[in-house]
DNA sequence: CAACGCCCTG
DNA sequence: CAGGGCGTTG
């Protein structure tokens, strides 16, 4: 139940190649919402200081050694994988045409652009709740587990300095938790750390034997620790990631083969003699293209707090995602567009093989992953190699960052600081690369508001100019994007095409193909379905308008221009990735 | 007044 | 695309 196709049916249009008409690609997914079960948390065993202090002996370090060893390896399998394996990774990325069920009527009607009013409104508010109730609770375990360690090291050193400084102030570094150890990074639970120091015994009476479990414990825990991290890291956190992306999607995949399916469904019902590449590979590969392009950020109306102005929207949604910086920044900054293009090497995210062996060796504190930053962009011909590859988690990095009330200063230095970007990365002015990037930002938004534009040019060093340079290319956009449908809605009512419903635009029509040829050159990006919809509704407006004769009227366009700018759909989180304009100019 | 969008022009 | 003019909006 993934498609519901309509097929449209040709209406005294003999040769209407600017505006083929076919099955909508749009339909809308119809799979329940996919839950979580909830993540099993607190299940750690309590590593109480009696039960570590009664065994200080050495005939007991070996059944010690074990029992951590235990511990820590059942706390470094992933919470539930299955549940991010299937849940998480069947909603990603399949439902990319998402579209918004607005079945556009045939007629022009200047009815208010019922924008959350259909489909996206009946899903219900929480639906990426479940998957966000699964990250956290990932999360938190990772704080937990972090916090016994550190715990568990405070205790040791203390008990290392008590014994080397002959016991003489046992008392007085109690409140005192050593600097410097893994777990003073994670500032957010220091509150609820530091609850039991005070059943610490005094380390009185330990003996060399203590020392010697000291040392064994602490170089057990510290490796232990590492793989920990990276185990969950790399098991759970990006799948966690990825929901980012997805939780404000309307519905969830229909299904890991839907796509076939749905553009098998979704051919263009006048047969095509000669497919362009670019569709045919489209339509196959680059499921991260497909992610990167189908993942909006904002569903209007189907999601609790989501703005449907926009302004407003970008700032609403992130303080929502009350997620620790601290885990996030690391690794997507590197590699987030890579993978959101789909464009890098390796199969990211554990579909099957996903080693990354080297990753193990490193401390809990670096960055994971590193390898994965060399990417290379690949052409859309090896493209369609990747299809099987599991879908990246496109948008996790920079969709956590809180976004200031208005304060792209605010946001601007929560990323430098965050992301390390040097005050000489902060570009002065808009590069080729921004400019490509804004253009495949048009595939989403025709009506980008300012404060939003600032949050998706992140690398920018903003100032009224570059404001107004990135708003007036937007303006440009528009310009050749109206100009290019005004003139196929004449040409389909010269080639007397009679029913606007008629008229769609699908990737073979020679409208999107101009528009494609404008936005898209090179075909690095696939270009959402929602974009076909908006596109299909702005040429059926103009032909009606122009049916009608409104043309006479000067100011016959404004009316056209409300709908469509009422019609901006969420930009992947993935563009706000610093790399992105970056990538996109070697591209 | 500032911000924005459209239009026209080069 | 960029500049400039003009109208609208708050």
């Amino acid at each position: 139940c993934c498609c519901c196709p309509y097929v449209l049916s040709v209406q005294g249009a003999p040769k209407a190649t600017f505006a083929q008409v076919c099955v909508a690609e749009g339909s809308v997914g119809c799979s329940p919402p996919l839950y979580l079960s909830p993540q099993p948390t607190g299940e750690f065993p309590q590593l109480s200081d009696q039960h570590l202090w009664d065994q200080l002996s050495d005939q007991h370090l070996q059944a010690k050694r074990a029992r951590v060893e235990s511990i820590i390896q059942g706390m470094s399998l992933p919470p539930t994988p299955q549940a991010f394996g299937t849940s998480l990774e069947a909603a990603f990325g399949h439902e990319r045409e998402r579209g918004r069920e607005m079945p556009w009527e045939s007629k022009r009607k200047p009815r208010v652009p019922q924008q959350g009013a259909g489909a996206a409104k009946q899903v219900a508010p929480s639906e990426g709740t479940p998957h966000a109730e699964g990250c956290r609770q990932v999360k938190e375990q990772l704080c937990f587990l972090e916090q016994q360690l550190r715990r568990l090291q405070e205790k040791f050193s203390q008990v290392c300095n008590s014994v080397d400084t002959a016991q003489t102030q046992e008392g007085s570094e109690k409140a005192h938790p050593l600097p410097g150890k893994p777990g003073d990074r994670l500032d957010k639970d220091s509150a609820t750390a530091s609850k039991e120091e005070e059943d610490r015994d005094d380390t009185g009476g330990l003996s060399s034997a203590a020392r010697a479990l000291s040392q064994a414990l602490k170089h057990e825990l510290a490796e232990a620790m590492s793989r920990v991290v990276d185990s969950v890291l790399k098991t759970a956190w990006p799948k966690a990631a990825s929901h980012f992306l997805q939780q404000h999607r309307r519905l969830p995949a229909p299904g890991p083969d839907a796509r076939r399916e749905h553009f098998a469904a979704g051919k263009c019902r006048k047969p095509l003699s000669k497919p362009s590449p670019r569709n045919t590979l489209g339509s196959l590969g680059s499921p991260q293209a497909e992610a990167l392009s189908g993942a909006p950020a904002r569903s209007p109306g189907s999601h609790a707090g989501s703005f449907s102005s926009k302004g407003v929207r970008k700032n609403s949604q992130a303080p929502s995602m009350s997620y620790p910086l601290g885990l996030a920044a690391p690794i997507q900054d590197s590699q987030l567009l890579s993978q959101l293009l789909g464009y890098s090497q390796h199969s990211l995210w554990g579909s099957s093989s996903c080693g990354t062996p080297s990753s193990l060796e490193r401390g809990p504190l670096e960055p994971l992953n590193l390898h994965w930053g060399t990417v290379k962009l690949r052409s859309s011909v090896m493209r369609q190699q990747q299809q099987q590859q599991p879908l990246s988690p496109a948008g996790m990095g920079l969709a956590l960052l809180p976004a200031g009330r208005d304060g792209c200063g605010e946001l601007q230095a929560v990323v430098v600081g965050r992301l390390s970007l040097t005050p000489r990365q902060m570009q002065e002015a808009l590069t080729p690369g921004h400019l490509k990037k804004a253009k495949l930002m048009f595939f989403f938004t025709r009506y980008p508001s300012s404060t939003l534009l600032k949050t998706y040019f992140l690398d920018v060093q903003f100032s009224r100019c570059i404001t107004s340079q990135l708003i007036k290319w937007f303006s440009n956009f528009r310009e050749f994007y109206y100009i290019q449908v005004e003139k196929f809605a004449r040409q389909a009512l010269l080639e007397g095409v009679v029913d606007a419903g008629t008229l769609r635009v699908c990737r073979d029509s020679e409208l999107f193909r101009a528009l494609n040829m404008h936005y898209n050159k090179g075909n690095d990006f696939e270009v959402p379905g929602r974009f076909l919809e908006v596109a299909s509704l702005t040429l059926q407006e103009f032909f009606s308008a122009v049916k009608a004769g409104k043309d006479a009227d000067p100011s016959w366009k404004k009316p056209i221009y409300k709908i469509i700018s009422k019609l901006d759909s969420d930009i992947p989180e993935g563009f706000k990735a610093v790399r992105c304009s970056q990538e996109l100019l070697r591209s």
